[in-house]
RNA sequence: GGAGGAAUGGCAGAGCGGUCGAAUGCGGCGGUCUCGAAAACCGUUGUUCGCAUAUUUGUGAACCGGGGGUUCGAAUCCCCCUUCCUCCGCCA
């Protein structure tokens, strides 16, 4: 969420921020300002009445230990009075204090300056694109076909064991899935990143902190005997680590990178757009987490950026770089770079990444800091970025290079996969 | 699942009803000494929210795993929860 001192050392440029996500803040601000002040107003009060308590406490012990029993009881009743007091104006204040978080919440975070507004997605900038798209002249086959064809991946089966949405990788299928998934882990500890392995199921608290809850949660499966959620995507575990950690400065910046799976119930998902692939409840993805010195945040999502584009680049697949604009950005974003791949038959660009700042929205939820150099305690920035998805990635490969009788694998997979073909 | 034990500041570890935000040691920071460094010595050392202050800073309140309770007063006593350790059982 946005910091309390952010509104009020200039809500007029929070607001213009704010209308740049098509977002009208000016009563939530204003309620929140107001808030503010009576919560403030309520704890000096409150300050007052237990420091005055506190000094009659003080009293009766020293009258006490002198021996001088009469004299403290007879202002025992005064603290009485106070005691009660206090309690009635700290239920006042927790109750202020819960609507002003209440508010906060509401809030989605501030863009990047540099984001244009912007109505939908059609708006948004294609920073640039990579690979050529292949005019194939003979009919090419959409990925499911081509799963059945190939017997690599089952999606009717996925349907009887569990439901639509929960494919079944088999044989070659199976084998290339886990191979793409070291592929992306190894490449991401070559660039630096330490490899995670979360929890898939996450508390509350943690779901909070990443900004799933509380607007989110039709989105996430939720286990109500344990009141778990399953992970949506890596970010939540990986991220949470450092919920209410003050880092120190020169543990910056901290970069991690996690496989797993990721639960997604996509309520409201439907038609051409869910066929095979393009879709699911769980699918794998391997996530890149930084946590970053705000001085360098903007640096380190462009070299996250570059680092997602070579992934691309190594598996060979016609790809581009969109930056979204305000209409499109996320609820918790500040600048968001999507990327896509093309996919041949289905010729249409597919979103297998998505890379983002969050700067201090997750931070101040879950309370990340860290000391600087100066003494100071700040909120660290976050950011993340998808490296990748996994099942859009694998509809691009399958699409993209299929032959008459086969599947190519890229030359970077192979010694993953330990063939170089499906057939 | 059953039986015990524990949780204190960056770490180790005292405190078991008032003067405790908390001894002591280590670490960190600043200084003295030194050509410089080490050692030694001296000082300093958390987080959050108010108020005052241009900055520095001063001051009030809260925080000893979390939440309740007893008491004029709780790190200290009681209850609940969580986590960790030891033992037993079960188990991939």
């Amino acid at each position: 969420m946005l910091t309390l001192n952010a509104i009020k050392s200039d809500p007029e440029k929070i607001i213009q921020l704010l209308s740049v996500k098509n977002f009208d803040a000016k009563n939530i601000i204003n309620q929140i300002l107001e808030t503010d002040r009576l919560r403030r107003e309520t704890q000096q009060e409150l300050d007052k009445t237990l420091a005055e308590f506190n000094e009659i406490s003080r009293q009766i012990g020293k009258y006490i230990k002198e021996g001088n029993k009469e004299l403290a009881d007879n202002i025992k009743e005064k603290a009485d009075f106070l005691k009660t007091k206090s309690k009635e104006i700290s239920k006042q204040l927790s109750d202020i204090e819960h609507q002003l978080d209440e508010l906060l919440l509401k809030l989605p975070n501030t863009p990047h300056f540099s984001v244009h507004k912007g109505n939908s997605s059609e708006d948004n900038e294609i920073v640039c694109s990579y690979g050529d798209i292949v005019q194939f002249t003979n009919r090419l086959l959409p990925h499911w076909e081509l799963a059945s064809k190939f017997k690599i991946i089952d999606f009717e089966l996925g349907s009887k064991i569990t439901g639509t949405g929960f494919p079944v990788y088999k044989g070659k299928g199976a084998k290339l899935q886990r191979a793409l998934i070291s592929f992306f882990l190894d490449k991401a500890i070559n660039a630096g990143y330490t490899e995670i392995q979360p929890p898939l199921m996450v508390n509350e608290a943690s779901a909070y902190g990443t900004g799933q809850l509380p607007d989110k949660d039709e989105q996430m499966y939720f286990v109500p005997l344990d009141n778990f959620y399953l992970v949506p995507t890596a970010e939540v575990p990986v991220t949470n680590i450092y919920r209410n950690v003050i880092l120190k400065y020169n543990e910056l910046p901290i970069k991690n990178v996690a496989y797993s799976a990721c639960f997604r119930r996509e309520a409201g998902s439907y038609g051409k757009d869910v066929r095979g692939l393009n879709r699911l409840h769980q699918f794998d993805k391997v996530e890149i987490v930084q946590i970053q010195h705000p001085d360098n945040s903007y640096n380190a999502l462009n070299e996250m950026v570059e680092y997602v584009a070579s992934l691309l680049k190594d598996l060979q697949l016609p790809y581009r770089i969109v930056r979204l604009c305000g209409a499109d950005l996320s609820f918790t974003s500040a600048l968001t770079y999507d990327f896509e791949v093309y996919s041949a038959a289905q010729q249409k660009w597919l979103e297998v990444s998505s890379v983002s700042n969050f700067e201090t929205f997750q931070a101040n939820r879950m309370k990340l800091k860290f000391k600087d150099v100066d003494g100071t305690t700040k909120l660290a920035h976050t950011l993340n970025g998808s490296a990748l998805a996994l099942p859009r990635i694998m509809s691009a490969l399958l699409e993209n290079n299929q032959k008459n009788n086969s599947i190519e694998i890229p030359e970077a997979i192979v010694p993953y996969t330990g063939f170089n073909a499906i057939d």
